[in-house]
DNA sequence: TTGTATGCGTTATCAG
DNA sequence: CTGATAACGCATACAA
């Protein structure tokens, strides 16, 4: 504080004198080099530099690269808000997640990021928590933060897309990406859930597993309806009764997992099989179910989703199914860059699917060394 | 693909068009509100709109009410470009990590976004994936972006901070957290890597273990260098001779574990513990160390780093070091925003230290009932 | 190929 | 308490 009373002090002094220094002066920060130190260095405007170090192909090659030594030496550096300023644009993507920090998020936001800089861009990341009010204090920051365009995946229990409209409205690209929405003109990005949902357990079926639990999660979110509806056109295909008791909607914590285990062995008959929604779940009703005793797969098969690390961890290793979210990220944020590059056809592509698959391991086993 | 191929396929169709239209022009934009507007509905001055947004005391009560209403009535939103190159000051943080992806990286990230985003400011998150050149890049876009202050986690292999030279000369505050250097002026944010190493080496010691192999990583890195010193002075402590053949660095992946594991299982005797500096590495080991049909914890017992949730899935259980990391992420945020708040006072920290404990589990029990 | 002039939306200084 | 006005650094329409 004794500093900044000190400059105060001093700055109005210098106000006295004719000479009028301005905010950065004195030793506080080195003096930024502008485009103008530049010009004045070179006699010459200030509008070449500019459109030399654009690279506008106006300016000739020498004085181009006169003025790009002299930048390298002097250390100039351009000054975004001032190019954003006048040009109105940001470079820069929002992305609202529910949580970084599970494997398959950081994965995805790997790949955006990936993109995004190597096209120049920067990414604000902010997460949900799961939560609808933070998503939307989410969507106003970033929206105040003029972001060119807007990566989304949907909070659990977010059932109203009113928080996106100050962006449609403006007209900036909005994204969804795996917790996707029906949004007209707004472009989604997924995998066909229904599709790996259906050879998950047609997969299961096809060890002889007859009574499948599914565990999932709240049915506002696509991916956990798509999977649901999977799972039934699985079973009617294969004309299994679907019971309502054999589905466990919780928040597929690996808690959840366990709690989820605990209602299954009070089933009777025990369940021959589970698919899960997502394979952390999964993983801790297996731990749990295996505490009970009950044998994997020989009891009770599992599938899982996602292809999670732990998913070649746990024992029996876990069938799940394959889903690239790096891959995901980097196809998301290269759409939404199209879009902004002004590819005005981009705007009509409405979904993007991508491939998923399923991965068979021991935890999917059929009984008799059949398969 | 056929989607993918079809968007291609019309992308290109329409660029066959003359219609050339600037990025933001026509109606593609709905013009920004501005405190101009404001002032202009109002009939008073810019400076008093521009006051009374800032809470400025010296503006009436009454005038702020009026000018909070129209600008909510209105829609206005601060341009933060135009502040920015005013104040010089981004509101925005930058990072650099090795990768994101990765349970401890996305917490302490998750606890980074936590406090900057309720403290008003913005993550930048940059991925060096490990490589030094890619580090530099990072450095030199962030410097670019303005960022006000820096969070780095260093890559494997740096070796020079050169590259952080421009902040530090322009007095940007750069903090380091987790795999930190020294660095003069600049605050690391870290655990005590020796001492739970130490911890931990000294529990596979009391559990009769001598014969402890220690895998770790390239010896470039604070937490790999402290984590092999606590190694070794637990060993001294007990007396038990250090062997430079029982230390195996790779890059501490899930693979090289296995690696690790066939070397391991060369050394004769049969090592009796392992101590690796990262869970993932380890479990990569002790699978593989199973299917050659070694038993753990009987022949050798394992004892991690960093608690990941991998870590309750092995089996059995890895014996670890907890170790914070959605604090450490909000401990690092928050201090280098109380750097830029001025407060010239935390400048003098050098370090920050946080808590870290021993997590014992089944996979570093004794043989025989004693522990 | 280069230069001149202007505005982007704020904040902050100085003068009422 | 309020107003007028000058920067902040850059991009660009228009002139030359």
């Amino acid at each position: 504080m004794k500093n900044v009373t000190d400059y105060n002090f001093f700055e109005k002094k210098m106000y006295i004198y004719p000479c009028k220094l301005h905010v950065n002066d004195c030793m506080s920060r080195e003096k930024e080099v502008t485009i103008y130190d530049l010009a004045r260095k070179l006699n010459i405007s200030i509008a070449t530099v500019s459109r030399a170090l654009a690279d506008d192909p106006v300016v000739s090659k020498k004085t181009k690269k006169k003025i790009a030594d002299l930048a390298q030496e002097m250390g100039y550096r351009s000054n975004n808000f001032a190019r954003n300023l006048r040009t109105q644009k940001t470079n820069t993507l929002g992305v609202i997640i529910p949580r970084i920090n599970s494997y398959f998020m950081s994965s995805v936001i790997a790949g955006m990021e990936n993109v995004a800089t190597s096209e120049g861009y920067t990414l604000i990341i902010s997460q949900s928590s799961e939560s609808v009010e933070k998503e939307k204090a989410n969507a106003t920051t970033l929206f105040n933060n003029r972001v060119d365009g807007l990566l989304v995946s949907l909070a659990y229990d977010t059932d109203s897309l009113a928080h996106f409209e100050p962006f449609t409205k403006k007209k900036i690209p909005l994204i969804f990406f795996d917790r996707t929405a029906d949004h007209r003109d707004s472009t989604c990005v997924l995998i066909n859930n229904l599709k790996a949902a259906y050879e998950a357990t047609t997969h299961l079926i096809s060890q002889g597993r007859r009574r499948i639990v599914h565990i999932t999660a709240t049915q506002k979110r696509n991916v956990y309806i798509d999977r649901l509806q999977g799972y039934k056109q699985a079973l009617a295909d294969q004309h299994i009764r679907f019971r309502e008791d054999y589905v466990i909607v919780g928040n597929l914590s690996q808690e959840a997992g366990a709690d989820a285990a605990a209602r299954i062995r009070q089933m009777s008959p025990l369940p021959d099989a589970v698919f899960v929604a997502n394979d952390n779940c999964a993983v801790g009703c297996m731990i749990a179910l295996k505490q009970m005793g009950i044998r994997i797969p020989e009891d009770i098969a599992f599938v899982g989703f996602n292809n999670d690390p732990v998913s070649t961890v746990i024992e029996p290793n876990l069938t799940t199914i394959n889903y690239p979210g790096y891959e995901m990220g980097q196809v998301a944020a290269r759409n939404l860059i199209a879009q902004l590059g002004g590819a005005s056809g981009t705007r009509s592509t409405n979904t993007i699917i991508l491939r998923s698959e399923l991965v068979i391991r021991e935890s999917s086993a059929s009984r008799k060394p059949t398969s």
